[in-house]
DNA sequence: CATGGGATTGACT
DNA sequence: GTCAATCCCATGC
């Protein structure tokens, strides 16, 4: 209980550290945001990259906890994930959605858009938000350039939801998704009947 | 070496 | 709701 919480998520299995970095906070340069949509993904469930064992691409997964994984999504998209889990086993928690904090300009700027909810409402948007490429893959999350940071007082004890990952065609029914309870940021309302609070 | 498939987004019907 | 953009990489011939 007495390191902050970002540092104990880091320490904990994939799971508990996607509900624990949930209000943990992500700065890079000027810019930064908590985090309030996570998903799990860990090498023995077909979803995540590491499924397929250490190859190039997976190879960041495996590393040990604390460093970033960012790759392309879709050709287009960078996607962060921290890195957790002691190095040799593939997991990693995806950073799906920030509640923007400071640098709201210059998200507007990188992101072409106005309102604070179309800055960070997703995976691929936060990581243009905040200027985040695949330069940062493998850097680390503790004294590197991204920065990951404990939460704010008001996101201490966040009220959080679960339910299933959302874009994924295998292991569809694991719930590894958590969200802050009614926050506007989250990346997509989630379908009835498939979560619970907790 | 060719191919297929995404942990997405935004524009358009 | 539908769909194209775009590219890296894992896989298979």
């Amino acid at each position: 209980m007495s390191a902050e919480r970002h540092l104990r998520a880091l320490e904990l299995g994939v799971e508990d550290a996607a509900r624990a970095l949930v209000g943990c906070t992500i700065t890079h340069g000027s810019c930064s945001g908590v985090i309030v949509e996570t998903e799990a993904y860990h090498e023995r469930e077909a979803a995540c990259h590491a499924y397929v064992g250490l190859t190039g691409r997976t190879k960041p997964l495996f590393d040990a906890p604390g460093i970033a994984y960012v790759y392309r999504s879709y050709g287009v998209h960078a996607l962060l994930n921290v890195v957790v889990e002691p190095a040799g086993v593939g997991a990693a928690v995806l950073i799906r959605a920030l509640e923007p904090l400071t640098g709201l300009d210059a998200m507007r700027a990188r992101r072409g858009r106005d309102r604070p909810t179309d800055l960070c409402s997703g995976p691929g948007k936060l990581t243009q938000a905040i200027g985040a490429g695949l330069e940062l893959n493998e850097t680390l999350l503790i004294g590197g350039p991204i920065e990951l940071g404990p939460p704010p007082s008001a996101y201490a004890e966040p009220s959080i939801v679960v339910g299933r990952r959302i874009g994924i065609t295998r292991a569809v029914e694991l719930p590894w998704r958590f969200c802050v309870a009614g926050n506007r940021n989250v990346s997509r309302p989630w379908p009835p009947g498939l979560l619970a609070a907790r």
